[in-house]
RNA sequence: GGAGCUUUAGCCAAGCGGUAAGGCAAGGGACUGCAACUCCCUGAUCCCCGGUUCAAAUCCGGGAGGCUCCUCCA
């Protein structure tokens, strides 16, 4: 499949390392709070990514790890009177139950800073012994003019870095481009190194859990785009520095939610948590899906109205052709005929061109919209069930499947009863039945 | 000041040189015991001005909006 990659700035073709495995990395969070619907892009869409590789045969190994040693954990616990290790143990936590309720597979590697200190001790280590890195009182930094390729990944050049360079030029940096791999801390929780007591510099771990987890460079790192500088940059420049390579074959990065025309995030205030969205998270879900993910998309509260219906519209045809086939006993066929067979094949076209949704978006509706003219037409049961096959797959793809369950014997029985009193023209009993069905949670 | 992205119907959006997918909303019709669902029909000189080409939403130049990064942020 072909994928855009941020390195080269081109669209690329997928060439896995290792033969029909696909490694894949991306940033995850601080967790010093809890994450907002901006936030939940990347876990939306590489969660997408991963199952579309796995619906084409791939094994799939994806990481994806918690930042949980940080200043602003140390905020937050005096906020919240707890220790830092409370703080995220909470916050990983609600971030966990966030990507359940986002319908994302929650299976992946959870790497964490403070289970990866003597390995990130040691990689700084090394970048000193090589003269990528130096002390500088209690701190150790990253010595950026060591790396002549640095700003590859972000189109920088060094020089007008320094010229646009905001932050304040610190003393004890050689140099204002330089980041801090260590630095000197007595507060909080701690750990000792060969520089004194202190922390990790933000930019390290990941390089690092990369390596200690996949031993090596792996097919696919992402995170926000807003990660590309400085952090994906830094992290490269690391690991050119001591590994010689720039971590990851394929960089990926999905553009922000925006909040209306403004820009989403915890320090503007204007966010809308996971937790707290009102509608069916598949709707949210589907908002996404509908946008490339490299395009911004501006959320509002009109727009997310807007996907509900054309979520329902997907769930009714799936209900009633699961109804079809469960009262007819058509489940147990694996045909999948030439016209599903298409269908198919256009939604995996559509992903193979750098994971174009909205075009997969469309093949669905176009499936709908035959499944609802199968059903009220001649109700083919192979073609039937091989839509059923095929659309079932690719909701599962995109995380917009629902859980389905067949009728219980009862249910069965009901249904039945009240099919035969409309035959009968009996509708005072069949409303009564139908009311009774819907109660019990069948989707009629 | 530097770098980059973006502008397609009321809204979302695909499109990557060959004559504008799809969805939502709206209007009209069909189906239906009621309700829901569903189906059919109706909509765009692709921000503006030049240029290249037999052919441009698509390429080039200029202009005007919008956005982002260069600073913690997915």
């Amino acid at each position: 499949m072909k994928l855009y990659n941020t390195y080269t700035n081109k669209i690329e073709e997928l060439k896995p390392i290792k033969e029909n495995t696909v490694t894949i990395y991306y940033c995850g969070p601080t967790v010093y709070n809890y994450i907002h619907i901006g936030n939940a892009r990347p876990i939306i869409f590489f969660d997408t990514l991963k199952k579309y590789l796995e619906h084409k045969g791939y094994k799939v190994i994806m990481a994806s790890n918690f930042t949980d040693i940080n200043e602003k954990i140390l905020n937050q616990s005096k906020i919240e009177g707890i220790s830092e290790m409370e703080v995220a143990e909470k916050y990983i936590k609600a971030y966990m139950d966030d990507v359940r309720f986002l319908n994302a597979d929650d299976s992946f590697l959870k790497p964490r800073v403070t289970e990866t200190i003597p390995e990130i001790i040691d990689f700084i280590d090394s970048l000193v012994k090589v003269g990528a890195a130096y002390k500088s009182g209690g701190d150790v930094y990253y010595r950026v003019s060591s790396l002549p390729e640095y700003g590859r990944l972000s189109n920088r050049k060094t020089d007008e870095l320094i010229q646009g360079a905001r932050v304040e030029v610190r003393d004890e940096k050689e140099s204002g481009l330089d980041f801090a791999l260590w630095k000197e801390f007595h507060e909080g929780i701690k750990y000792d190194s060969p520089w004194g007591e202190g922390r990790p510099g933000w930019h390290t771990e990941c390089c690092v859990m990369i390596h200690k987890l996949f031993g090596g460079m792996i097919d696919i790192h992402g995170g926000g785009a807003d990660l590309i500088f400085p952090h994906h940059e830094n992290e490269i420049a690391q690991n050119e520095s001591l590994y010689h390579n720039r971590i990851a074959n394929i960089w990926m990065h999905n553009a922000r939610v925006n909040f209306g025309q403004e820009k989403m995030s915890k320090s503007l205030g204007n966010v809308i948590w996971v937790k707290d969205l009102k509608c069916d998270p598949r709707a949210y879900r589907l908002l996404l899906l509908k946008s490339s993910y490299r395009n911004i998309v501006s959320y509002t509260d009109e727009l997310q109205a807007q996907t509900i219906p054309e979520l329902e519209k997907i769930d009714t045809a799936m209900n009633k052709l699961f109804l079809y086939l469960d009262v007819n006993d058509l489940f147990n066929s694996s045909i999948q005929s030439l016209e599903s067979l298409d269908f198919m094949k256009r939604f995996d076209d559509a992903n193979e061109e750098d994971m174009n949704t909205p075009n997969g978006v469309t093949v669905i509706n176009d499936l709908v919209k035959e499944i609802n003219l199968e059903l009220r037409g001649r109700k083919d049961s192979d073609i039937l069930v091989s839509y059923y096959n095929v659309l079932k797959e690719m909701l599962y793809v995109y995380g917009l499947n629902q859980n389905l369950e067949r009728m219980s014997l009862e249910n069965r029985n009901l249904y039945n009863e009240w099919i035969d009193a409309r035959k009968e023209k009996d509708f005072s009993k069949a409303d009564e039945l139908r009311n009774k069905l819907l109660s019990n949670g069948v989707k009629l």
